[in-house]
DNA sequence: CACCAGCTATAGACACTGTCTATCAAGGGT
DNA sequence: ACCCTTGATAGACAGTGTCTATAGCTGGTG
């Protein structure tokens, strides 16, 4: 059962000829007949009641036409649909859960008024969720924390993001021009569980011989930042511009700075990604 | 776009291989290769991502996946419907108005024990309606009035069926033997407007020198036997069996008959008429 | 860094089959 | 009884889907 068996299949009954049929599909008459016998002797029921003037559909050829009307309905709305995708392709791009959706808003909102026909999917993750994701083909792109042994055929970088202590603005620290590391030794301290330097935190402060409090840890960055806000405890994150009541303040011994940029697939066709990718780069990053 | 295209496609998406693919598609992988290739040119939008290990979906090939999903599920549902017509096949019949359901009741049950397989769809309609349903396939076979002029390769006679006086059974008619033409003059009479011979009625009223008082005419034959019972008048119809509080009384000098019999289209095939036409034969028609 | 294994793309040959022309057989209408 | 129309059939041909052989590319590995 072929499509072209259903095209023909569907004419002969709409016009209840064989010779008309063959006159609108531009073939000849024969070819109907063998290309409907086939399928007949396929399906094993017959479809057409032979007359002498024209055909008519059997029972079993009124069932075949209302469901092959819908096969080729189908086949003209997948088309449909590939087009219409042509047209407004959709991006989805990869977002990190510790990059702020501020940042990301200018980016998004600015690349759709320079490609408006691009429809943008946003879908936010952790570190290896994102790569997962892109592997598996989930996102087109990713915005994430690059690394260094990524591949500039593969990733690109946007900007750096440096680490700093965030203090609430009524605390001691926002007052001073720089801290140290040992200035944290016995602090309250937030702990931002998916940070990437997380595992890292440890190692440091041991060395430091120091011993922040840890009061709270969260997942959520948003939550992290409320608690600062609320006078709560401190801690190690990037900086996030234009937050109220948050003061960042240096650290003297430590240069925590995350890279984040741009990755995706190699063989990557799909040219929206190629568009992003310039956009992005062309972006100007206030970090 | 071809079904077989499709196909592969499907298999190529869901295993993430083309020679995985090929594999247990039990073609070789260039096949796949060539076809996909066209299958990408002619809807003009690539559908796989070539990686170095297997394939991936472009965006677009996840939108085709969607709908080529649906495609296939439409093939299987037309053939698996096919089948379920095969085993239960619908046998359309169209019956007359005038005849009475009771006794295609009686035929319809017998028929049904005989062959459970078969569903019976009854279409009930006037004589030019049967035809014309007959003509244009919408009813398989028709029990409907014979003609003299119908061949005996389109229809088959299964009864005589007389056409008497009913009369209300408290009628004074009810008690005689029989009436005359003459008798019914100035009597309460109910016009089957649907029966074949209305329109010779007034010729054979006219000629026998009387005139029926026309109280009452209906296209509906329940409506007319409700009315004969309720006293309202007379009416020459055929015998329906087993009708309460109606008293059928020959007529001398009037001897109606009309032939009930099977009509089908010369060529048709469908089996389950031919089923149907010998059984109606041998049927046991009380009328 | 070169090699190997695995995968897809390409090229050319072949076989299948959908289509064509020519013709036949059957029905319907005059 | 004849003729016209319609669908079925036969045989030739062309288009194409499939095959084998092979090249090109990628990713992992010693």
């Amino acid at each position: 059962m072929d499509l072209y068996q259903i095209r023909y299949f569907l004419t002969i009954a709409e016009l209840g000829s064989f010779t008309k049929a063959a006159d609108q599909l531009f073939i000849s008459q024969p070819s109907l007949s063998v290309g409907i016998k086939k399928l007949e002797q396929e399906l094993g029921i017959s479809l057409f009641e032979r007359r002498g003037r024209g055909v008519l559909l059997t029972p079993a050829g009124q069932v075949f036409q209302e469901k092959a009307q819908g096969i080729v309905a189908q086949y003209q709305a997948v088309r449909q649909d590939l087009e219409q995708f042509k047209e407004h392709p959709t991006l989805r791009v990869g977002t990190l859960h510790s990059i702020r959706g501020y940042n990301l808003a200018q980016l998004i909102g600015a690349f759709h008024a320079e490609y408006p026909n691009v429809t943008i999917e946003l879908h936010n993750g952790y570190l290896q969720e994102l790569q997962d994701w892109l592997d598996q083909g989930k996102v087109d792109v990713s915005m994430t924390w690059l690394q260094e042994q990524d591949d500039s055929n593969t990733s690109q970088l946007l900007f750096h993001q440096p680490l700093t202590l965030a203090v609430p603005e009524s605390h001691t620290f926002a007052r001073l021009r720089s801290v140290k590391l040992t200035d944290l030794d016995g602090q309250p301290y937030i702990a931002r569980l998916n940070c990437e330097f997380w595992r890292s935190y440890p190692k440091l402060f041991e060395s430091a011989g120091i011993e922040p409090q840890i009061v709270y840890s969260s997942t959520n960055e948003e939550w992290v930042i409320s608690l600062i806000r609320a006078g709560m405890g401190m801690s190690i994150m990037p900086i996030w511009t234009d937050l109220e009541c948050i003061t960042y303040v240096p650290m003297l011994d430590l240069s925590l700075s995350r890279a984040i940029g741009l990755k995706w697939r190699s063989q990557q066709a799909f040219e929206a990604v190629a568009w992003f990718r310039e956009f992005a780069m062309a972006h100007d990053w206030q970090v």
